[in-house]
DNA sequence: GATAAAAACTGATTCAGATCATAAAAATTA
DNA sequence: TAATTTTTATGATCTGAATCAGTTTTTATC
């Protein structure tokens, strides 16, 4: 596995691990009855960075960022579809707060399970926890790709980076309709407004991508590889 | 917690979770007699990006860098000091790989621990998978705290971080020798080698350190505080 | 203790990318 | 449908920090 690859400073997770299958039944069980659902609009917040912590968020359904606050721009840490589980750092000991916020691109369902229950399991059913381990090593694996990436590959590498993993992992299709503004777009790839458009524009003059209004279509996966990996 | 916090940006743990306490005693010998103690000297490789994982890692003694292989430059990811445990992101189901090098600074001992025996203690033992996870979140937080230092924060900020860190988190004390090179304060703080050098000069013009050889002492705290806030 | 090699240092130059200023287009709201 | 706000777009300018080209100092090796 090479570190640098697009892949690994794509900004989300590739399996949905099925941790709640390794719960019994009681524990299902309890964790039905220690759970709300709550619908969000689009843009709504779903957690803000620092508040207290007693939840921990599965996302049913719908599309997020999970960000950095920063003054004046925030930082995208992930973009997150449905199926996953969101705030699990926030299962720390002695630190029951929200490392990061979260908003929704789309309106969004969210499984709001209690964060003791959330604990409990874990020290009760080690294969639960075995999973969950798997969860955040996962996402350890990703956050240093992208450490890789934001730190050594300049902006053309980044940028291209982000196009192929909405493409490939977080939409599946070639073609998609971006909920993410420019603005968006750089505070993902930590590079300013101005520079997310203007790349943009040459990718597509190089017909590298057709963009019309908010569907973005990538035509040569072949050079965005190229571009991706030189940096 | 401000996630933008010098104690967030620093390049080490904080913690010595002692997660082998909740081991039983069969456990314990269990982990005893599947594990060999290894000596490095200093500048030796204990493990390399890529490679096969068949251990985890306990440094028992010694100093440790952490870091990515980029060509032609590395990015370090962390500074372990002795009591921490390395390599944990191999127990990843499916890629037990290693995502990242190691290489001493001054001559270690290290506790290799079988790999399977660990996943296999991880499963069984729910209080102990759980002090894991304890651990990979607070991996978490520090490379999240880090994401934003190194790509919000300019030079000046940069190197402020990570000579507090070093001083306060892994040195505890004002003054210490610092076995690190300016290559490798550059390559943790995504900077040139000789910007590292300009900076440091002129916190040393400024007297907010005193560099003697491979000594360093900072001489006024307060001001570094701000200089890492202001980044 | 001489020689080689690596690390530390310094100044000049270059450049990637941010910032600024402003305009056009699109999306909201009244 | 007009008015307002937000987003997208484009060119000009500026600057932080890398790169380059050296020299000096320290460390390692013979």
């Amino acid at each position: 596995m090479k570190i640098n690859n697009y892949e690994n400073t794509c900004a989300n997770f590739i399996h949905t691990t099925p941790c709640f299958d390794q719960l019994t039944e009681e524990e299902k069980e309890l964790v039905e009855k220690n759970q709300v659902k709550v619908v969000y609009k689009k843009g709504e917040n779903i957690c803000k960075q620092g508040s207290f912590a007693s939840h921990i968020m599965f996302l049913e359904e719908g599309l997020v960022k999970v960000y950095l606050e920063g003054n004046p721009r925030n930082l995208i840490l992930t973009i997150t579809p449905s199926s996953h589980l969101v705030g699990l750092p926030a299962i720390y000991e002695g630190n029951n707060t929200f490392l990061y916020s979260v908003s929704t691109y789309v309106d969004s369902t969210v499984k709001m399970i209690d964060i003791n229950i959330f604990k409990q399991l874990i020290r009760q059913n080690a294969a639960f926890a075995s999973k969950i381990i798997n969860i955040l090593n996962e996402s350890t694996a990703q956050a240093y790709g992208r450490f890789f990436c934001l730190t050594r590959k300049q902006l053309h590498g980044r940028l291209a980076d982000i196009l192929l993993c909405l493409s490939e992992r977080i939409f599946k299709s070639e073609q998609f309709n971006l909920p993410l503004s420019r603005n968006d777009l750089g505070e993902l790839t930590s590079m300013s407004t101005e520079s997310v458009i203007r790349i943009m524009k040459e990718f597509k003059d190089d017909n590298l991508i057709k963009v019309s209004g908010k569907t973005i279509k990538i035509l040569n996966f072949e050079k965005m590889y190229k571009i991706s990996e030189v940096g």
